[in-house]
DNA sequence: TAGCGTCAAATTATATACAGTTCGTACGTG
DNA sequence: CACGTACGAACTGTATATAATTTGACGCTA
């Protein structure tokens, strides 16, 4: 049959080049993803050898995949005693929304300047489509929040992108990581995903029209809004259990 | 005579734990130091086996150096093709001092919001004094400008510690990556020392009495200082030649 | 001669064997 | 019984052999 013409899986999204078609990009994404699911729980330390006989694989692609992800933040590294899943507090997870409200704002600015390519205009009208089609109630019930989380991936990477600068977008992946390790704490009422949608039609907006201050501007307070709410969410289930 | 002890090895600046006493560690950081300095050229290939004939060591340990570095934002990784030297568009470092900006001003602010510990104003003193001296011109003049980047990566680092927050650290190592990789272009004259030497005294002197808002101001305004001189510097060595 | 398919050399990806370090445990000593 | 030491199992670090892929050159065809 055909051999080459390499395309990404039927149905699946594009590809990082650095994870296609290897074992060791399969690995790694299939591990970044159980750390971020929570499988992997924070402060473990794992076992080549065992992770090994998981993936069915051998342990040179999976320490590849390991060192990647400790590359990116999500695990710990220490001489001779292998890799730990990292722990994020809540001051870190506090901090990196910080950083990120600065960053998102940046992006968001370099993107007014220089305006968006035909495909970075696309992926943001199709995030505002279904954005509006979740606020108008039309998605079932269930899948809501993961609607909304795909959504807002979409509607920020393609800001990302569109900053022109790929150091600009490292760092917002790595503030991302935090928030994601504590995605399934925090649940949107339907009012918030109102506002955080009317906020994604006006930086949209502000962008379109060149108005860099004004896009950063919108960008860190909807960033900044994003942040409060996180913070009140981890507050309440983090917070020492001794007066329940 | 202040002298902090505990140094792995004698005139040699603390190890990261990953990059301790294996081959690994050591061969990340020759490689990186060669990157920085400019001994292997940016877009340059790199191949495994001659790398691995030149530091004397297996294809194991160079291969994990180079997934670190990719990690770092020095290296590109194309599945099937290996590593390449990553070059840094006058575009992509303008935009990362952008980032660095917003992010020095963030991590000086949290600084004073939390306060210092010991080790983390003795650092700052240290370098403080460090450049008194380089200011007064007490240093032989061969060696300033290595004198002032180190008296210069002292006192960041310090505050980029004393922020409290790895992934502000993490944000500010990356941004800090096309600064080095430009570093043998920006010559600094004399007054240029004197006045980020006073803007160091003037940061501390704001985080040491707790005002976080100055000390983020004048840590923007520090590092938007140096930015502009090194895109003027940039500027000169990179326009098009055709106007000679 | 331009375009295309094929093959071999070069290079990367993976598996696995072996070496060195860590860490828990059991034993000996005070 | 407390404490230190030594030993061994478990684990990570490194080397190297083998498999898969890329790359460039050569020759064939239209």
């Amino acid at each position: 049959m055909v051999r080459t013409l390499l395309q990404p899986k039927a149905g699946n999204e594009e590809w990082d080049s650095q994870e296609a078609e290897t074992l060791t990009g399969e690995a790694t994404r299939r591990i970044r993803q159980s750390i971020l699911d929570g499988e992997l729980e924070p402060n473990t330390r794992l076992n080549e050898v065992h992770l090994c006989e998981t993936f069915s694989i051998s342990r040179t692609p999976l320490r590849a995949a390991l060192q990647t992800l400790a590359g990116e933040g999500l695990l710990i590294y220490a001489a001779n005693r292998g890799f730990t899943v990292r722990a994020f507090e809540l001051t870190e997870i506090v901090d990196s929304y910080e950083m990120r409200v600065l960053g998102e704002g940046l992006a968001a600015r370099l993107a007014a300047e220089r305006g968006l390519s035909d495909a970075g205009r696309q992926r943001i009208e199709e995030s505002l489509v279904r954005g509006d089609r979740l606020v108008a109630g039309l998605s079932p019930i269930e899948s809501q929040q993961d609607e909304y989380s795909a959504i807002n991936d979409i509607f920020h990477g393609a800001i990302h992108r569109s900053s022109g600068t790929q150091v600009v977008a490292d760092v917002l992946a790595r503030c991302h990581i935090p928030r994601v390790s504590a995605r399934n704490i925090m649940v949107l009422t339907h009012d918030e995903m109102k506002i955080r949608n009317q906020f994604h039609h006006d930086i949209f907006d502000a962008i379109l029209c060149r108005e860099p201050q004004k896009a950063e501007d919108l960008m860190r307070r909807h960033v900044a809004g994003v942040k409060a709410a996180m913070v009140i969410a981890l507050s309440r289930r983090r917070t020492s259990p001794n007066k329940d």
